[in-house]
DNA sequence: TAGTGGTCTAGACCACCGT
DNA sequence: CGGTGGTCTAGACCACTAC
């Protein structure tokens, strides 16, 4: 007997399977460890091809559910709590403060790999809530003199998002770092608060392939804009 | 001709295929928008069964590379540089300073929906470096007089990493909120820095399938310990 | 209509694991 | 050895897209 009653539905045969193992890995009828019944077991159950059952199981797998042991069977993994998935993507509201062509000081001359001579572009944004500031961003990057003027410079140096679209994509990735500091010197000052006013702190790093760092930012947030939320990352369906 | 040449190597076909692709996505032959070469295509480029063609696309899918539509292709993803990896599963070294039973004070009552009568179990954690306590956590977990015994939630409590052990898996998930705050009251204490001092505060929430929070915990962190870090999910390979 | 991807099948051979 | 998963094939039918 073929399963056609649940196709009706428009669902795929293997998804129906995937969405009955993974209701019962849910509900806890298979907890952590545990082996799932094997292929051949799910492929009698539902009456399905072998490759069918494999496609739900591939997709629970994809989905971080289970994982698999040649020779032995599938398993249920333990959940990872620790891994957190943080979504920055809604910072489009920043307002440009100003862009120059500037000598580095120590620190990101230092994150850059540059020597002191070497100039930078650097490239200030704040953020706006309520009309006062919330936050700010300094974003640095070498200025190559010659042939690339500013303004391709800049529409590069909205960091990696615009450099994705003209240059070969997934040739960079980013790194972040997050952190704690007291307000003091340009960030107090462009965020209009008292110095000592803790603020959360993200730099940014955009790395090439071959580990180079090619960009670096620092954002200032202040505690008035609200906290950064992540989740950990299952679940979402 | 069929590859094997490539094959001796002990890789399977799909995933030379996928590892081809792959290279030329990243070296920018392929960049974002790109429509990639169908289906047939490739499967007449690599003398290769559909399926398998289709399992190198499943592939570079899962990782992230690309996408396809129904009807017109695969196409080469927008890398995603706003969504960071957060990886929070070194605090193992965190020394046990206290547990209790006790009448929350109105925040955590809140934030649990919690009355003011009910109690929850507190458990305090210290992590030191170098001799210096670096970050104090506080957990909460909802006291369920009766049955289960202190020791039993105390197991329970080591937050989700135990519980998803012995209960269903997957039953829970964690969202995060991250801040920067200055020392006060006991946070302070613990950590045994001056009020004032700008600490980075991660408030981790077990949240249940059905939105309940089950758990709430308090992290503080001295700029002393470090940033957190976090990557862009690709290119790990 | 032709081309594309999406699903599914029934078989095949292999490497791995346990007894 | 028998059972398990891993790879691969050659076909089939479908829905979607574009011309």
């Amino acid at each position: 007997m073929r399963m056609d009653a649940l196709l009706r539905a428009g669902e795929p045969m293997y998804l129906v399977i995937a969405g009955e193992l993974k209701g019962k890995i849910i509900a806890g009828e298979f907890c952590p460890g545990d082996t799932l019944p094997s292929e051949n077991e799910l492929r009698g159950r539902f009456a399905a091809s072998r490759e069918t059952v494999r496609k739900s199981l591939k997709e629970l797998e994809n989905e971080g559910y289970i994982y698999s042991r040649p020779g032995k069977g599938y398993f249920v993994c333990k959940p990872e709590y620790g891994r957190f998935t943080l979504d920055l993507r809604e910072d489009e509201d920043a307002a440009l403060r100003h862009i120059a062509v500037i000598v580095p000081r120590a620190e990101v001359a230092q994150v850059l790999g540059l020597d002191k001579k070497k100039r930078v572009i650097e490239i200030v944004r704040i953020t706006h809530k309520g009309g006062r500031p919330s936050a700010c961003e300094m974003r640095y990057l070498p200025y190559s003199q010659g042939q690339p003027t500013i303004e391709a410079d800049i529409d590069y140096a909205v960091f990696p998002e615009v450099a994705a679209g003209k240059t070969s994509a997934f040739a960079f990735h980013t790194e972040m770092s997050i952190s704690a500091e007291s307000a003091a010197g340009k960030a107090a000052q462009y965020l209009e608060c008292p110095e000592g006013t803790p603020l959360l702190v993200l730099r940014r790093y955009l790395v090439s392939l071959s580990g180079e760092r090619l960009g670096y930012a620092v954002k200032y947030i202040l505690p008035s804009s609200g906290p950064l939320t992540a989740t950990t990352g299952l679940l979402l369906k």
